[in-house]
DNA sequence: CGGAATCCTGCCTGATACTG
DNA sequence: CAGTATCAGGCAGGATTCCG
């Protein structure tokens, strides 16, 4: 243990790593739901059941793809509900499950923030870029 | 006009969005803060200004790449300040400021939401893997 | 309508080296 | 200490096409 050199420092520093992970999953999940696409889709689900194309509509940013995929990581921990109506055309609803709704609840502070303080962030970019 | 194409449907839809996002800019915010870097290094320099070293510490998952990048732009939208000491060896220091402080208050919220449901959101994922 | 499959680009990571 | 620079490799994400 002697050698107390660059390799020895990192194996240390990853071990600190596992542990830190192990003893902190939390953040975790704080990584997932943090996500632009999650943030978006629990707010425009706040208001009811959505059909997919209304969804996407109100989310154009997200391309098909991505918004599948969110959806789909979504249902998988339980946040929202996938339903599927066997008719022509198909029809697929997605709404919020009542833990859903609690984190949306939050997510919907975090979008008035940001509407609020869209300005304010605005003149500090502008301040910084002023100066460069 | 009367060429009611898939390209003019998509040429159509690409103006809806240029609309949409000059009406709801908000949304444009909204995704940005919902980052996951963002989010760990709000909640991490909430109990107060902290040295990039002790900050890469608290956030091992984030490489120093995006930490640094994450650390730029929330320093930009003037979310947190930046402070160099030119000392040798040099120390930097990031403090949130007024405006990031608020946000932080919200985040802190969602972090608290990931722990307390962390469980439920693990139980939601085992039942749903277990009738794949 | 609501996707799945494919391809392809560009960003992110991780490691390493160098500066002030 | 706090970065910047660079490069290999991987994976997220966009665009397109096709299917039930």
């Amino acid at each position: 243990m002697a050698t107390a050199t660059a390799a020895a420092r990192r194996a240390e520093a990853k071990i600190e790593y596992d542990a830190f992970v192990a003893a902190c999953p939390s953040q975790k999940l704080l990584g997932r739901i943090s996500d632009k696409w999650v943030a978006l889709i629990l707010v425009a689900l706040g208001e009811g059941s959505l059909r997919y194309s209304e969804l996407s509509r109100r989310i154009p940013s997200a391309s098909q793809k991505m918004l599948t995929q969110s959806l789909r990581s979504l249902e998988r921990d339980g946040l929202l509900t996938r339903t599927v109506t066997a008719d022509v055309p198909v029809r697929v609803d997605y709404e919020l499950t009542s833990l859903g709704m609690s984190l949306r609840e939050l997510m919907a502070q975090i979008k008035s923030w940001a509407e609020q303080h869209m300005d304010e962030v605005e003149r500090a970019r502008e301040a910084h870029a002023a100066l460069a």
